[in-house]
DNA sequence: GCGCCGATTGGCT
DNA sequence: GCCAATCGGCGCC
């Protein structure tokens, strides 16, 4: 097995990808991310990571997409802005998620990063995660944010700007793909649009499919 | 203006 | 496996 986690930049950093690869669907893109590598310069501190997990987020006919019914608001307006952004949003009152904008600018659609496999800045990166073990430093959408440094202020940053970057994968090597629900939503979870490399132990722990039934709320 | 709830996480049973 | 933490966005009065 390849060791990923070059003491320095190594070829995992060589070729960015280009904006076209980002102006098309969100279904057809998000599977696609699967080894390629997002790397943020946040603090001053390279830090990147191989993309094991991913899930696409369409426009108003998806349910689960922040694109869903609501049209254009101050949260999701970079969504419906130009592809190769990234959309980065604040939730459950403590943590970032990380989207890659996708379609031409006025179509609404992204692919939300949920899991890396760390291949640089390990120090840094388990710093920020106060210590824990390699296997969770990006094992979840808000873990990898908070070991990549990424915060509200990466909202609307253009991919290659410097500060956010995304790098082709190891490709020709083949990657196994399965696909399945997206996780944690409440509405959507029929589509199975979240992809994830079959045998990486960097993947999430999350609940796909419906919401666990909730017990009966006493009325009064 | 008010209240509910979330594209989650981490700690505890 | 279950559940509290935590706060901005969004729906609705």
């Amino acid at each position: 097995m390849i060791d990923n986690r070059d003491p320095a930049p190594g070829p995992l950093l060589r070729t960015p990808l280009a904006p076209g690869f980002f102006e098309r669907d969100p279904s057809v893109v998000a599977p696609e991310l699967l080894g390629c590598v997002l790397a943020s310069t946040a603090g001053g501190v390279l830090t990147a990571g191989r993309i094991v997990e991913t899930e696409a987020y369409l426009g108003s006919a998806d349910a689960g997409s922040h694109a869903a019914t609501r049209g254009i608001t101050k949260r999701n307006q970079v969504m419906y802005g130009p592809p190769a952004t990234a959309y980065v949003y604040f939730t459950y009152g403590n943590h970032h998620m990380i989207n890659l904008v996708c379609l031409p600018e006025g179509e609404a659609g992204a692919v939300l990063v949920r899991a890396l496999e760390p291949v640089h800045g390990l120090d840094a990166m388990t710093a920020r995660r106060h210590g824990r073990p390699l296997r969770e430093l990006c094992n979840g959408p808000g873990k990898l944010t908070q070991a990549l440094g990424v915060d509200l202020s990466d909202n609307g940053i253009a991919l290659g700007s410097g500060r956010l970057s995304v790098y082709d994968g190891e490709r020709p090597f083949a990657i196994d793909v399965a696909v399945s629900g997206r996780v944690g939503l409440s509405a959507g979870f029929e589509l199975e649009l979240r992809y994830y490399e079959k045998n990486s132990s960097f993947v999430s722990r999350g609940r796909t499919g419906p919401p666990a039934a909730k017990r009966a709320t006493p009325s009064k």
